[in-house]
Formats: C-alpha cells, structure tokens, sequence
RNA sequence: GGGCGGUUGGCGCAGUUGGUAGCGCACCACUUUGACAUAGUGGGGGCCACUGGUUCGAGUCCAGUACCGCCCA
C-alpha cells in the first residue's frame, strides 16, 4: 500500500489517484444499510446529461461531501443519491447540432428514429460527468447511479401524472405562452431570461374610420401589429375618453378595429394609447378576454409573418425582425410613422438558446397550482423546511404566493411523452400509466398517444423519492426519507426546489427534505457570471490538476453557505490551501518519523507538560467549533478554525516544542507523555479534517500509529468522527501558555528591534512579580530558550539590572535584554520612536473613554475594568520605551 | 416596479450579543537550524461607501443616499 514516498513536497496528484483506486477496488461507496442506525440522505441535484462539472457542481458536490463524510463517521446510515437528468431541450439540441454536422435532421430520421440516436448519444456521454466528480473525491453511493430515463423512474412520472390527471389538476390550456422560435417548443415562464435591451419606441397613427383624425399608438413591436384587435386607452383618461367606441384602420392592412377603455393601460406609457394583439402578448390577451376580443395569429412558430387574411402579401412569410424594418418603412412612406424613440425595455430570451421570446397562442397542458402551493407555502411558514440562509425563504415563499398555472407540456421529442390518449373515434380523451391498446370507452383501436413531452423540470420534481423506488414502499424509501439536506444554488430555488417540495407533499404526503442549503455563485475573478459560452468560464478539473482535490475542496469549505451571495474566484485562494495541503503534509511526516516504533495507550494525565495540556485544549477546542460549525452549515467558519489550528497552534508552538520535549527526553530518563499526545492530537485531527480532505488525511492516517480498535477499517471515512472530551479543556493551560507565548514573543521582537543576529543568542533577564506566573515562566525556560535564541536567562523574582538594556512588560513580568555587546543604537531609536508614537495615539483612545464620566457612571463594571487594565498595559508599555529610550541615550 | 445581497488596509475577505479594527495574498527586513523556503521570525499599511440618528461609546443598531450585483414581475 504504501507505494508513495514519504517525501516533500506533497504530491497530490499521485495520492489522489493511489486512493481513488483503492475506494472503487473496495467498493467503499456501496450502499450499506443498518437498521440499528439514524439515517442521514442527501439526493445529488442531478446533472445534465449534456453537463461537463463547472464550478458549481463542484462547490456544491464538496458540501455535500463533507456532510455525508461526516455523519457517516459519526455512524449514520448515510445515502448520497446521485444520477443525471435527461435534460429534455439541451440534450435534443446537442444531438441535432451533431445531425446537422452528418448533414441529417431529426425529422429526416423519424420521432423513433432520432430518440435511437439520443439514446446512442447518452449512453456515450451522458455518464461523462461522474468521471469528473470522480477527481473531487465524492463519496455518492456509486452503485446507485440514477436516471430520469430509468424504468423505475419513469414508471413514477407516470404515476405522477395520472394522479394529477384524473384529479382535474392537469388539463389542457387555451393561452398565450413563451415560446422559442428556435427551440420549436413552449416554455415554462422560469425558463425565460429577462434583460433589458435597447430598443425603439414606434410611435404609429391608427386613422379613425370616421375620418376626424388619427390615434398615435406607442409600440416596441411594429410587426405584430397585423394581429391588432383593439386600441386602448385608460377609462380616466381625459385626452380619449371621447375616442372609445370608434374605430380606427390597422396600418396597412386597412383593417377595422375598436377603440376600447381598460384600466390596463398605463397613462403615463407612450401617447396613453396602447394597441392589443391578443395572440401575440400575454397581457394583451388578458385585455382581449375582458373585451371578448378575437385573437389573430400573424406570427408562426418560427416566428415568421404568416400568410393569412391579416397580413399584407408584401410581408407574408418574412422573419419578424426583418418585416419589422420594412414595415418601418413603409409606414415612413405612407405618413403614418409619427416618431422613433430610443428606448430599453425588459426582453424575453429562451434560456437554452438565447433566442428572443415569442409569446405565442397556443394548448398547452397546464398544472394548476393553486391548491398544491398552499401546503407547501404552510411547511415553509411553520419552519418544518428550513432554508440555510434563511433570507432564501422569501425567495421561495414569494414565489409560491403568486404561483401562477404551470405550463408541463414541450413541443420536443426527447423526455417523458405526455401520456395521454385521445380516441379518434369518440373523441374521448384519457391518461394512462401503460400504454393503453384500445379506448377504455369505446373500445376502438384508433387512439393516439399526445405528441408532446413533459418540461424536464416535471421529471425532476419528483427526484427526491423516485430514486428511492416510489411508487413503491421500498426499505431505502423507509430509511432514507424524507432526505435530510438538500444542497443546492439558489436560480433553482422556484424552478426545482419548489417544486420538488409541493410534489412530494402531494404525493408522499411529507417533505422531501428538512434544510435546503442555498450556496453562493462562483464568479469570476472580475465579478462575472461565469459562461462557456463567453470563455470566461475556469474548469475545476484543471484547478484539481493545479493545486489537488483537497486544496480546492478547503477553498470551497471556506467559502461556505453564510457568507455573501456571490464569490470571486481568486486562484490565489486555491493556492494557499495548497501550501495548506503542504503544511499539513509536512507535518505528517514529522509526527511519523518521531512517532516510529509509538504504540498507542492512554494519556496519564499527571505527566503532561504545560505544552501538552495546552495543545489538548486546544484541539478539543477545535473539535467543538467544527462540530457546531457543521451543525449549522458554516463550512466557512470550520476551514478556519482547522486552518488556524492546524498552522498555528499544532505546527507552529506545538512541533516546535515536541522537537524540545522529546530531545530532553532521549538525554534524561523522564518518560514524557509527549509522543501519546502528538499521536492523539495529530491522528485526531486526521479524522476531523477527513471530511474536507479526504485524500491527504487517508494517506497520512493510513501509517500514523492508531488504536487496535481501528485495525479493521478499510479507509478513514469509516473511523468514528472525533468527539470533543470536555475534560481536557484547560483555561490554566491556555492562559499559561499564553504568558510563555508572549514572553517569547517580547524576546523576538527585542531581538529584531535591536537588530541582534539571527544566528547570535541573547541572554535573557526576567524579573515577575507574580507568583504564580514565575513559576510557569521558570518552568517553561527551556522552551524560552529554544525558541527564542536565547542563553543564558535567568529568572528570578527581583534584582539588578545592567545599564544598558532593552525591556518590556508583559503582564507581570519584565523582560531585560542586555544590550551592550549587540546593538546599531540609531536604528533602534528610530524603532522605538515609531512605537512610541503609536503607543500615545492607543492611550489617547483608551483615556478619552475612561476619562468620560458618562462612561465610568453607565458603561458595565467589567467593561471599565477591562479597559482599566488595559491603560495599565499600555501605560506600562509606555514606560518601557520612554525607559529605553533613555539608556539608548546615555551612549 | 417589488424583493434580496454587497460596499472594511493594494487585492480577496472575517468581524458572534455595540467596548484599543483582524486574516490570507501582495509588500519590507532578517533567516537556508535535522517536517516544510509551497517555510520560519519580526514589521509597515485602514476618515470601516456617504449622510443623519440612537448611545457614555457605532464597522456593529435605526433611517436615508450612492454605486455594484442577483432574483421575481
């Protein structure tokens, strides 16, 4: 096994592949149940089909890894469902773009023939981005790979829609909808971008029939205007009421139309005159119905004028945008163009293809929402789902409150095909779970299946269970649901989370799960939306060959769930989390070579050092953060607490001081307990940090000396999560430990402020009026002198002092470093001036607020005690200067 | 138009219940000592976007303004 050299620096690479290996050999990631656990699930938001892994697949891919991770250590049954989506118009569309390249098209193939190629196409992509999660060291449960496409799967798409069906709750709509002229398929109002364009404003007289005059109507759309049905103008409007009721011509295609008041019409808009085409713009549609108003179709659904009775022959057949320009034209020509203006209006854009809208007329199948929205806007309201932030409940709440009927059904061939059968002979219309042979009423064999296919998103809204087997009452089903978190980012809260919420309480009758993460975007370095389309897109695959799946994993642990909506990237981050990587690495390798030949026993308490208590604390300490900060999803604050420990207290104070601690020990005959806590502390915080970095913490804790107990498991996810033992906590230690760090400190700074070599040692003078803390400075001399360069010290509780000496106050002790063989006298004035100066500006602060009466009459007691104490330090500090400054005088 | 985020040293960000403003990178100086130079040690650098208010005291609470961004209409 231990192929790989214990060697600097770390080579991710090489132990990320050593490991994937060894995970898939053992099958470590098959799902295992045992019914004498709680159970933790999560269920993967399933990717495209067509998806390659971006940075939001893998920032949310970590989360959810590092939470599985974790419960699964702290012994959970645990379930990471993953799978993919079909991804109804992506994948139709990448599988006609390569029929295009062949020269083909689907229609030339035949619905079944074209579904055969999306299917060969599939089954050689589809799985591709699996082998990219794969690098990120995710833990799903490989073997249960699903698909919206699956028997089972579809089996409950079936069953979801006959329900609903048979309740009256889905059922054919006769409306304007968004459509794609490029897509050749409706749209869901979720699927539409809106941005603002720039466009114009044609204002176009309409002539009274009459022949007393002209109505100037505003419009961003000349062209649609052969389908006009009305004017209209508000009902206070004082400049037309006299207008309504007449009639006026359609431009060009001389058709007569009514002038009619609507409490519509924005008054301020335009000229106040507003033309209605009902079929082409879903507000006006609304006026038509209202107005009991006919309803026109000019534009097809390639969004081309169409030849008919309403539009002129010069412009039948011409794409709406070119028609636009000539009918601009001709309207210039004919005088009836009154005005252009500039103008920016709010657009419409296929999401898929970034085609502008065309809202068209047209059935479409529709879910009624109503009623399904009010039980799951209750479960939201009552806080049994509990978004994480929590400010994303708005979101979704303000969404549902307004919910608006659901367009399901998609003019493509790819998906799940509607399956409703309408009988040609009597006209009898049904749902059907299994293809039906023949009428159910009739009994005739001539029926046929709806051509369309349901919106991807139907599919997906039922995720959560129908991986789980649903409709059938499955053991995963019982164990695993409702899911306990699902993770997700926040432009799918309406389009998927939300629905997901209302289809499970319809059809399950529970939740499908307790939290819903939202986590933030990943932008670019510039605040960019990251797009492929745009090239500015960075592929985490090549930030994992860069830096290792273990450092762009702590990087997005840090960026966590709580902070702000949106992230930078910044190389820069992935780069220290790889020196992190490298930190720890090199750690590892000290704590083993010294660690060679450690059995591990018990801790005897009696016989640890200040530096051993300390660090203990420490760590338990750090334990008890990261498990809170799991709790509540602030990965950001637990990379913290690891990194700062990791770095600070264990690598840079703590290794410095085992390398003393156990060369004292080889010289004398005291057994320490040095070894047994560095294994205790640096092994624990393997397993705590495993989660975050599973790569590098399975290499290191596989050859650290570990409890017979832990002799069986096969990697490190299944060792037990470490639990904080509140009986090494230690406040004494933490504040001796404190005391010593300062001292040490002081010494350095000494050292550097009076320019003494690095390579020189300075002897040491501290005087410590304080009992208690003598003796600890006493006892931690040696480390004083290990870490601060310094021979001889002497620690005494008074005594003389030399002339010529350098000191500061610490607490209660003082440290002298005699300076007389060692110092440049004009650079440490300079240098002590500069403190001095910014030791005045804290003590001017300090005292203005304790000089304020109002502060020492109504500030809390300890507050001034605090800063009581404070302006004794600083004065103390203060002192010590002016005192230096005054020996550097006597040169 | 409605809702929501953000604005803190050159850059990216932390700042829990108001009490001498922190971290990482970058910068300066010193150091290749047996885990690590992807390192160690010390250091410099901030009218906390703006305006008002509450308070003995505001980066933190309240109101408003500006700019950047997201979502929904």
């Amino acid at each position: 096994m231990n192929t790989i050299q214990t060697k600097a620096p770390y080579n991710a690479r090489e132990v990320e592949a050593k490991w994937t290996k060894y995970w898939f050999d053992r099958q470590v990631f098959d799902l295992d149940i045992d019914p004498a656990k709680p159970s933790f699930s999560i269920a993967l938001p399933p990717p495209n089909i067509t998806g390659n892994l971006h940075m939001g697949h893998a920032l949310n891919g970590t989360i959810q890894d590092v939470l599985i991770r974790w419960k699964r250590m702290q012994g959970y049954n645990v379930l990471w469902q993953p799978g993919t989506d079909h991804a109804g118009i992506s994948t139709q569309m990448v599988v006609e773009r390569q029929l295009k390249k062949e020269g083909k098209t689907r229609h030339a193939l035949g619905r079944l023939g074209f579904l055969e190629r999306v299917w060969q196409w599939r089954n050689e992509y589809g799985d591709q981005i699996f082998s990219q999660y794969k690098r990120l060291g995710v833990s799903f449960n490989w073997d249960r790979i699903a698909f919206t496409m699956d028997p089972g799967y579809v089996r409950a798409i079936m069953r979801a829609f006959v329900t609903l069906y048979r309740e009256g709750l889905i059922y054919r709509g006769h409306r304007v909808t968004n459509w794609c002229p490029r897509c050749l398929t409706s749209l869901s109002d979720l699927e539409v971008e809106h941005e603002e364009t720039k466009g114009h404003l044609y204002l176009i007289n309409y002539e009274l029939t009459d022949g007393t005059g002209s109505l100037t109507v505003a419009t961003t759309r000349p062209e649609s205007m052969f389908g006009d049905v009305a004017l209209a103008v508000h009902p206070a409007d004082d400049r037309y009421t006299s207008y309504v009721g007449k009639s006026v011509y359609v431009p060009l295609s001389r058709r007569e139309i009514v002038v009619v008041a609507d409490n519509y019409v924005d008054k301020l808009f335009g000229t106040g005159v507003l033309k209605i085409t009902p079929a082409h713009d879903a507000n006006d549609w609304e006026v038509g119905q209202r107005h009991g108003l006919s309803a026109p179709v000019v534009l097809d659904q390639y969004g081309k004028l169409m030849t008919n009775e309403y539009v002129p022959h010069q412009f039948q057949g011409k794409e709406r945008f070119a028609s636009r320009k000539e009918i601009v034209e001709e309207l210039t020509s004919q005088g009836l163009l009154s005005e252009i203006q500039d103008y920016t209006h709010g657009l419409g854009f296929c999401e898929r293809c970034h085609t502008v809208i065309e809202p068209l007329l047209s059935d479409q199948w529709y879910l009624k929402m109503q009623e399904l929205a009010q039980s799951a806007i209750k479960m939201v309201e009552d806080e049994r789902i509990v978004f994480v932030p929590d400010r994303y409940a708005q979101t979704y709440l303000a969404w549902m409150r307004n919910i608006r009927d659901w367009n399901i059904s998609r003019q493509l061939w790819w998906g799940h095909r509607i399956p409703v059968w309408t009988c040609k002979d009597c006209i009898s219309q049904e749902a059907f779970e299994q293809t039906p042979e023949a009428c159910a009423k009739c009994g005739s064999l001539n029926i046929e299946q709806d051509p369309d296919v349901l919106d991807t998103w139907f599919s997906s809204a039922l995720w959560p269970f129908a991986t789980l087997g649903w409709p059938d009452d499955t053991q995963e089903l019982r164990t695993f649901y409702p899911t306990t978190v699902l993770s997700t980012a926040r432009e799918i809260i309406n389009l998927w989370v939300a629905r997901m919420i209302f289809a499970s309480l319809k059809f399950l009758g529970t939740i499908p799960f307790k939290n819903v993460v939202v986590h933030p975007v990943i932008q670019t370095s510039d605040g960019k939306r990251m797009s492929k389309s745009k090239g500015n897109a960075i592929d985490p695959l090549d930030m994992i060959d860069k830096y290792g799946a273990d450092a762009n994993r702590f990087w997005f642990a840090s960026v966590g769930v709580r902070g702000d909506q949106d992230v930078r990237f910044r190389e820069d981050r992935l780069e220290e989390y790889k020196r992190f990587a490298n930190k720890l690495w090199n750690a590892g390798r000290f704590v083993l070579s010294s660690l060679e030949g450690f059995t591990p026993h018990a801790i005897e308490p009696d016989k640890l050092t200040l530096p051993d208590r300390w660090i203990l604390h420490r760590f338990n300490i750090l334990l008890r953060d990261v498990h809170e900060g799991l709790r509540n999803y602030n990965f950001d604050d637990v990379s913290k607490a690891f990194y700062e420990f990791t770095w600070d207290a264990f690598c840079d104070w703590y290794l410095e001081i085992v390398k003393i601690q156990l060369a004292e020990d080889s010289i004398s005959d005291r057994t320490s307990q040095t070894d047994c806590v560095l294994q205790v502390v640096f092994e624990g915080l393997l397993r705590a940090l495993h989660p975050i970095m599973p790569f590098l913490t399975e290499e290191l804790w596989q050859r650290t000396p570990k409890s017979p107990l832990f002799a069986e498991l096969d990697s490190i996810m299944f060792a037990p999560y470490p639990r904080q033992d509140e009986s090494l906590l230690d406040e004494d230690a933490e504040k001796e430990m404190g005391l010593l760090i300062r001292i040490i400190r002081a010494i350095r700074n000494i050292r550097h402020t009076y320019n003494v070599p690095a390579s020189s040692y300075a002897e040491v003078i501290i005087h410590c009026s304080d009992t208690a803390e003598l003796k600890c400075l006493f006892e931690g001399q040696e480390y004083i002198k290990r870490l601060a360069r310094v021979n001889p010290i002497s620690i005494l509780h008074h005594g003389m002092v030399p002339a010529m000496v350098a000191k500061e106050m610490i607490s209660c002790a003082t440290v002298y470093v005699p300076l007389a063989t060692l110092i440049d006298v004009d650079k440490s004035k300079d240098k002590l001036m500069l403190r001095q100066e910014v030791l005045a500006k804290d003590l001017e602060k300090v005292r203005q607020v304790l000089e304020n009466k109002d502060f020492q009459a109504k500030a809390p007691k300890e507050k001034v005690e605090t800063l009581q104490l404070q302006l004794t330090d600083l004065e103390k500090q203060m002192e010590s200067i002016e005192a230096q400054l005054k020996v550097l005088a006597l040169r």
